[in-house]
DNA sequence: CCTTGACCTTCCTGTAACTGGAAGGCCTAT
DNA sequence: ATAGGCCTTCCAGTTACAGGAAGGTCAAGG
């Protein structure tokens, strides 16, 4: 199968497939013409990237992930190791992003936001303390 | 007052404030020996940069607030547009990130994370349907 | 006067994970 | 022969800086 295909199936863009390959996460063989070819194997890696990226996973996490997929001797406590920490890192990124749609929510309802210059967000940004 | 005076006062890192400077987000003075001299309409910039960035605005996004905030016959309309979108970005990141904690909490939670190789979060990324 | 240490400067490179685009080869159909 | 739709590699750009090298400046101490 060739590049765009593999790119239907897994719903990566073929850009993202050819860098995958370029960082050593995939090796599909090449044809005389110089194409790729993914085989199943090669596919299926792809599919499981597609997840583990779209789980929020890093390229070097999905690495070890996928080096553990096919590592049939593995133990599955280093996978929940790297799922763990990642989901801390996702805990801790909802709860500061959580902080600043308080923030911003006050201030957005606090400003009228018509043509006059008065303004409590511009206000709060440039330091007064809001009361 | 020098670049680590300002960085002090302002909590920027120098090199921090040295890009903003780059890309003309601030002007200071430069003394007789080349050192950058901020004065306080500077320092004020800087912390209202600070503060921006604090609440995610990107730098693009703080260019434009600062340029309101510096500009007296501002409509707080513009602000406000400018803070809403930012706010439903958050919002939408929000989201994406809860769907992502739920999805991993679940497979975090069914992997017995010992030395067997058999692992839930493996069967999941690999494409297996879970139940 | 010289040195030392703490400043300061500019410039170059690297980060994460791609995306866009140029230049050119290959393949199939008309 | 040519047109189109594939495919290839390579180079540059994205965001918001951080790290580090090479070198100038300044105040204090010997």
């Amino acid at each position: 199968m060739n590049i765009q295909g593999a790119s239907k199936q897994t719903g990566l863009p073929a850009k993202t497939i050819r860098y995958y390959e370029d960082i050593g996460l995939i090796q599909p063989d090449r044809a005389a013409n110089g194409y790729r070819h993914f085989n199943t194997r090669d596919l299926h890696n792809l599919t499981f990237l597609a997840r583990a990226r779209a789980l929020g996973f890093t390229i070097e996490d999905c690495r070890a992930l996928l080096g553990l997929y096919e590592d049939e001797s593995r133990a599955s406590a280093e996978v929940k190791t790297i799922a763990q920490k990642h989901l801390q890192a996702i805990e801790e990124k909802i709860r500061d992003l959580q902080t600043m749609r308080e923030t911003l929510s006050e201030l957005v309802t606090s400003c009228h936001g018509d043509n006059r210059p008065d303004c409590p967000i511009l206000s709060d940004l440039g330091g007064a303390s809001q009361d």
